[in-house]
DNA sequence: TAAAATTGAATGAATTTGATTGATTTTTTA
DNA sequence: TAAAAAATCAATCAAATTCATTCAATTTTA
């Protein structure tokens, strides 16, 4: 049997099943347990299953999104680690935009920039960032329930009020031809307007956001610096062609 | 059987339940105690449910913070009577803004009108209105940490975009010479264009407001209904003479 | 034909599992 | 109320399963 006609059997069955055993794909496809790991493993990579001990699972729709609880919790460490470098590029009096979401939100803790002006479209953001004594501002706005964000044409006109030194995006998906993207088309119009109207734009996506795409564009690669904490070198190499990169390292 | 497919029976059955025992848990998924507890465990860390003895529990947040910030508040009571009188003011399809401030935020438990639309410049309402399904709006500008109200040229510009049906609007003083009075000009402005922009205009002012003045006017006496818990004929009849008063009885 | 890729088997390492232990908590009983 | 009984718990262990890695055999490709 060859190789993408396993893979379809594997992809099927996992979509039936929710999860399924590795002894059952060995038994629907008749070879040996190393070859259907090496397909998992391989099927793993390109993000079209999760492995888990035993076998399977299927790994939630890409226009899905998980709400912001999960969303927090997920890859909190690396989040942190890059938003406390991406909080270190704030220099004294800079005027910033920062985006919604949960890696941008890591960031606010470290920022100890004085004499700066923060415009935000995260309400989760604003009680952080007024702890600290910052200068904040809001972007006006429909409230996006599941997100807690400001969208829509409101915040679009609201933010056009204004121009930054620097802007913090956060996406869900960086792939070498889609560029960055996120599943909302509104969230990523938002977010293109804040890069187009920043002098220098940094997106934050870490390792499990690479070579991922959701739905709606949010602007090219080059558009914007990106940072992660991804470490495959052949990987960075390949998005180092297209755009500025900045490594964080644990 | 593998850990995910436990895994969301195990969730599954909560969601139905509220609370699950450990035996239910070992009967649905023919496993051993040990498993289950050690699959709780990983979900208690996953933030998916809370431990309890004798099996586990769905996790239910906030509403505990919300009713001490309620408590936190003065005359709650009569803020409350009052927040629900204008809250019936409401109807189904209206355009509603709702000022920032604690008279205002105890209208919402009590809005029932469907199809509404509210736009407001409180940050501590939106939870409380996203709570209710409302379509929430909010206005734009600078973040004033010591009401959590936004206020600004930003604001100002961001409410303009909208007209109102009704707006609900908290005040400091109401007094039969200067009218609705708030400390902050900000505010004050804020609050006033509201009011240009809605059909009819609602001041919600507990009897502790009445006769009192502080710095920055409003608006005249005449240019909003008043609703208040004021009980003294007297004190009622002067205002009367000035613009409708709608009194609220406990 | 030779090089490269794919496959299945074999190895020991790693993970998961259910049973057992004694400690802790809850319920029952006196 | 306090002691006893019952239930539930965390921790540990050994057996079973599953895993990644290696290597030789086979198939595919150039």
């Amino acid at each position: 049997m060859l190789t993408p006609e396993r893979h379809r059997i594997i992809l099927q069955l996992l979509q039936e099943k929710e999860v399924v055993k590795l002894h059952e794909l060995v038994e629907a496809t008749q070879c040996s347990e190393s070859t259907i790991r090496r397909d998992l493993s391989q099927l793993e990579k390109e993000k079209k299953l999760k492995r888990v001990h035993g076998g399977a699972a299927l790994l939630q729709q890409k226009r899905e999104e998980l709400s912001v609880f999960e969303k927090s919790t997920k890859n909190i460490h690396e989040k942190q680690l890059i938003g406390k470098y991406a909080a270190s590029l704030i220099q004294d009096g800079d005027c910033i935009y920062l985006d919604a979401g949960t890696t941008t939100f890591q960031m606010i803790p470290y920022i100890e920039a004085k004499n700066i002006v923060v415009v935000t479209n995260g309400i989760m953001h604003i009680e952080a960032l007024l702890e600290k004594d910052i200068q904040t501002y809001l972007v006006g706005g429909f409230i996006k329930k599941k997100t807690n964000a400001l969208i829509g044409r409101g915040a679009i006109h609201s933010l056009q009020q204004y121009s930054f030194d620097k802007c913090f995006i956060g996406v869900n998906g960086v792939h070498i031809d889609f560029g960055y993207t996120t599943p909302d088309p509104e969230e990523a119009f938002m977010k293109q307007t804040a890069i187009h109207l920043s002098q220098r734009a940094f997106v934050l996506a870490d390792h499990s956001k690479l070579n991922e795409s959701t739905f709606a564009k949010i602007a090219p690669l080059q558009e914007a610096t990106m940072i992660t904490d991804e470490t495959d070198e052949e990987l960075l190499a390949m998005y180092e062609e297209k755009t500025t990169v900045e490594v964080v390292k644990s």
